[in-house]
DNA sequence: GTCTATAGCTGGATAGAC
DNA sequence: GTCTATCCAGCTATAGAC
């Protein structure tokens, strides 16, 4: 697998990097996929825009399902990872916030992409489809990549709360979830309603506006009975 | 199109209403498309899950992307209108609370199709996937059905908030959509975190926690100005 | 209005040469 | 590993009889 990485620094001269097949069917994947979504795509669009062959690509990956998968566990994986280091991080310090449980689980995701050679936000959109198609194929590999992570940080959001019911706290990250995933969808909606003011592609931005929305969120008292 | 109506009330006897052709299609196309997505779902699989012929479909709607347009259109117009009423009734109201505002917009959204005879939560799943997809057509069809009702949203919000920059509402009202719409999406995933303790598709339930929260988050500091 | 039949493509996946 | 060639199922949309 270690020739699918596309950070390979050339050996020496002034060669191009020739990524390879594999990489370059990565790449070109996770763009198309994220702009027209897992049936909006075919593996021979995919194919012969990465100028491969569709027998080499079958070749490689066997079932489509493979491809999509490859592509999104090699983006997630440093994803989970950077947050659990963040999070591990901030439990370290002597009086951590909220605001940085916050963000440490917030940061990785909305800036997955954005330093590295490909358009910055093409993972982004592509994991905030995955989550709105029920699925069971487009759910369990979003289980897989950030189950893990995503329940450290509900333990760290407990622990930065102690006085918040449970039921409160996750209802309350479901809204964190809802609130991460529209803007990694970037649809469009609220440039439209603004006349192009606010830009959820802005990740810096996007996170300054976020974190102290959300944290006053979290502190609310928490909702009553039902009226029952 | 009055022959859509889905909701005639049969002349006498007790024979069974007998559902239109094109009130059975555009019933399981609702669901279909809602299940599927867009590209997930062929017309052939609309058209004989509805138990019509291929060629009749195509008779009534003609492109695959009409059916679509006239499915969101008949749920969409009558959720417009009502949250259009209930914002009016908590302005005409002596001093409209930001809680009120909030219920107002999001009450519609989440309650529709839930006192249909279809599962209920068919249409938010439809709209949630909509929401996502980039593509320019999934994008007017929204944009037609609701800017209208969310710029009176926005102003209703600014409202109650004079002191709240122009901005930092707009960004506010990017996170409400974001919570609303991963709700209706119902995308399994806190129900699966938590063991199904928490379930999006409790629509008193979302509401009663969802209200708080955002009201809590409109009411925070507005954020401070980029590092820079 | 509804049908059967079909035109004309595009889809995923494979065979077999090199 | 990569190619050309191919299978065949499925797709949207239309034609034309009734």
């Amino acid at each position: 697998m270690s020739e699918t990485d596309a950070t390979i620094v050339p050996a020496d001269g002034a060669e191009p990097p020739a990524k390879s097949v594999r990489a370059r069917l990565i790449a070109t994947g996770e763009q198309l996929f994220a702009e027209r979504g897992w049936n909006g795509v075919s593996i021979r669009t995919i194919a012969s825009a990465a100028d491969v062959s569709l027998a080499a690509l079958n070749y490689h990956f066997g079932l489509k399902e493979n491809l999509l998968a490859e592509i999104f566990a090699a983006r997630a994986r440093p994803i989970a990872e950077e947050r659990m280091r963040l999070l591990a991080l901030v439990e370290a310090t002597p009086a951590p916030t909220l605001e940085a449980v916050l963000d440490a689980f917030l940061r990785p995701a909305l800036t997955a992409g954005t330093d590295s050679q490909f358009g910055g936000r093409v993972f982004a959109r592509l994991r905030a489809r995955l989550a709105t198609e029920p699925e069971a194929f487009s759910r369990r590999i979003l289980s897989d990549a950030f189950d893990d992570s995503s329940r450290r940080c509900i333990a760290a959001l407990q622990r930065v709360l102690p006085d918040l019911p449970g039921e409160e706290l996750n209802w309350r990250f479901h809204f964190l979830m809802g609130t991460m995933v529209y803007t990694m969808a970037d649809s469009g909606r609220i440039q439209a309603l603004t006349g192009g003011a606010c830009d959820p592609g802005d990740v810096e931005s996007a996170l300054r506006h976020l974190v102290p929305f959300l944290a006053a969120g979290f502190r609310a008292p928490p909702a009553g009975p039902p009226p029952s």
